[in-house]
DNA sequence: TGCTACAAGGGGGTTTTTCCCCTTTTTTTC
DNA sequence: GAAAAAAAGGGGAAAAACCCCCTTGTAGCA
């Protein structure tokens, strides 16, 4: 029996989830957890051990960013399948590279959910092609870290400053924010300021 | 026996969530829809009528306001029932003003999602009074309350188009989109585009 | 029947943003 | 100590965004 802790914060969901796990045979829910404190919890309290924890990225308490940033210290060999609204390359780079074992969008049909939990019983990893393919990418692209001074700019961009505002807060000439702009543009890989305002929210460089 | 259609494109819930109802009793889910568009298809190809529709608002294709646009001229008597993520004033009141019997968020507990069917079932509505007293809120703030189009605006103003290109997508001329930024920068009290992007990141009016 | 709201469109501007290509100065690194 | 890289600044132009004030038609409702 393969034993599964779901980590999501609509329990609606989870729930339903859990009904679908238990009529599969073969696999059973241990827990439904409402957030990665929750899960830290259960890990303390619980003497039982999950096969698989199915993990929600955006979650209010603790993200799924934060869980496996927890779960890589203290529990390395947890098997990980992370389970999402959305296709975010950045954040699914993160949760790769910090040991999840798979990455499912909410969208697939259940058979392929099926497919997953076998899959990453069998071989320990669920990586459909199209993941690898990011994956790889992100290696060349590694170069694309942000400087202090960058990071700095970004969040004055994510205001509603305009440049020259921004040059006057940071004390340098508006022509050398544009030239931060266009420095940033190409790192993120955006074509506007709008962009830039969604990357940086979409991968929590900046809070709001 | 209730019967049931339900309308979201996250399929994986959709099925775990018909798994659910359908243990539930009294209740069976006719049909499980991936977008608005299916469920028009649904009604002109099927000869069956669902007691409740059970209807995600964020959807690809055509979401859950534009759903019930539709559904108040051809069905008006259809009891819907709107299930979402977040809770998102705006989008709630234009729901329920355009007929929607009540409002569910995902991370409700299975026992208040049962409540809620045969709430709709019994008197027609199920709205909890936290809804009752936004509604009311809305009367008073009602000059800023966003239209249809404009929340169709706003999201594509949350993206790296430009207005041109919002215009062509929304087939209006450039001006009429530079009129509708106007009209949301007073609604919103913002001052450039970046400020609208934040605003509606912010008030969940747009998720990311 | 008139009032109001909304959708759609426009004139004619100013300011900001974006783009491409360039120089100088400092800091790092080999 | 030289080469490379980063930080800072710039010219000039095109595109996009922003602003204010205005018209028309249409649908809803009081």
């Amino acid at each position: 029996m393969t034993k599964i802790v779901i980590v999501d914060d609509h329990t609606l969901f989870s729930h339903s989830l859990s009904g679908l796990i238990n009529s599969l045979g073969d696999y059973e829910v241990l827990a439904m957890l409402k957030n990665g404190r929750e899960l830290v919890d259960f890990y303390t309290t619980s003497k039982e051990r999950p096969d698989i924890v199915l993990l929600d990225i955006r979650m209010p308490v603790m993200d799924g960013i934060e869980v496996m940033g927890w779960l890589k210290k203290n529990h390395p060999h947890q098997k990980v399948l992370a389970l999402t609204m959305e296709h975010e390359e950045e954040i699914m780079i993160q949760m790769l590279n910090s040991g999840c074992r798979g990455y499912l969008l909410k969208d697939i049909e259940p058979e392929e959910f099926r497919d997953a939990l076998e899959e990453v019983m069998l071989s320990g990893y669920y990586l459909k092609k199209e993941l690898l393919e990011v994956l790889d990418h992100s290696e060349d692209g590694k170069e694309n870290v942000l400087t202090t001074r960058e990071i700095e700019f970004l969040h004055l961009v994510c205001t509603e400053r305009t440049y020259k505002e921004i040059a006057g807060e940071m004390c340098l000439s508006p022509k050398t924010i544009d030239g931060y702009r266009e420095q940033l543009f190409g790192k993120l890989n955006v074509k506007s300021r709008t962009g830039v305002v969604l990357h940086a929210i979409k991968n929590r460089i900046v809070n709001i």
